[in-house]
DNA sequence: TGAAATTATTTTCCAAGTCAAATATTTTAC
DNA sequence: GTAAAATATTTGACTTGGAAAATAATTTCA
């Protein structure tokens, strides 16, 4: 006899969702100013960090499905933040790689991100967030 | 000095998109053969859970914006799961209502993510739960 | 080798989300 | 009482996301 009959919203979807929606939301204002979405941060951070990228690796990295990716991408480098390269090795794949520009943006994206996780580990900690890497 | 150089994967709102993406894709996944997303089940058992729930209301508390949950109403409605009612008090509110199919439904889907709740907590410790209730 | 299978990425088509405006109703303040 | 402001919800135009198909390149293996 488990302790059931619990609400609904302490189901580990709902708070997960409840957590995701309000620091995502939080964050996307304050990227507004930098014009650039959640997503395109992350795709600017894989690039810096990881090696040579393909779509493939950045998709799974960046939490973006392939399509999505894809689509993201053409804006990004119409917005003159990376540029397109197909592989040397391999013809199918795609490397992405960062401009300078993108480098740049990166960087001052990264402080208001940086703020932002300083505001919020005040209020969480960090125990919690390795438990979140699963 | 406080210990940075920190990679970005650490970052708070990289980690709760990755663990909500990974939890929402199983639900999702799990939710497919009973045809519902979601969404609508947050929707469904926030209405057997309120009173009387207003649009606004349901909104904050399904965690979908105002325009988002008039849409998925709409399909709801035509899927015969809930019903929309005038606020006699106030006519600019709408009362939404689970029909008896809506609220058999929600039975059925709470049981998938009782269980999925039961596999993942084997997991994920409930502190962990609690810290992210902020 | 070369046809078939596999893999990486993009495209297409459609479903769903967003922002801002429109609509409907109620409240406020003269 | 009524015009103006405020509030609740929906609509419309546009953007984004997803599943599956299309495209392109590589690998397998007979």
């Amino acid at each position: 006899m488990t302790a059931r009959q619990k609400h609904f919203e302490q189901h580990l979807s709902y708070v997960l969702a409840a957590a995701h929606r309000s620091v995502s939301q939080s964050l996307t204002e304050r990227l507004k100013k930098h014009g650039i979405k959640i997503e395109a941060w992350r795709v600017m951070e894989c690039l810096d960090a990881g090696d040579r990228l393909t779509m493939g690796e950045l998709a799974k990295r960046a939490l973006v499905n392939p399509p999505a990716l894809s689509k993201l991408v053409d804006r990004m480098v119409l917005d003159g933040l990376v540029h397109r390269k197909v592989a040397d090795e391999d013809h199918r794949q795609v490397n992405l790689l960062l401009t300078s520009l993108g480098r740049m943006r990166m960087l001052q994206i990264r402080e208001e991100v940086d703020d932002q996780d300083e505001t919020l580990s005040d209020i969480l900690d960090s125990d919690s967030l390795d438990l979140l890497r699963d």
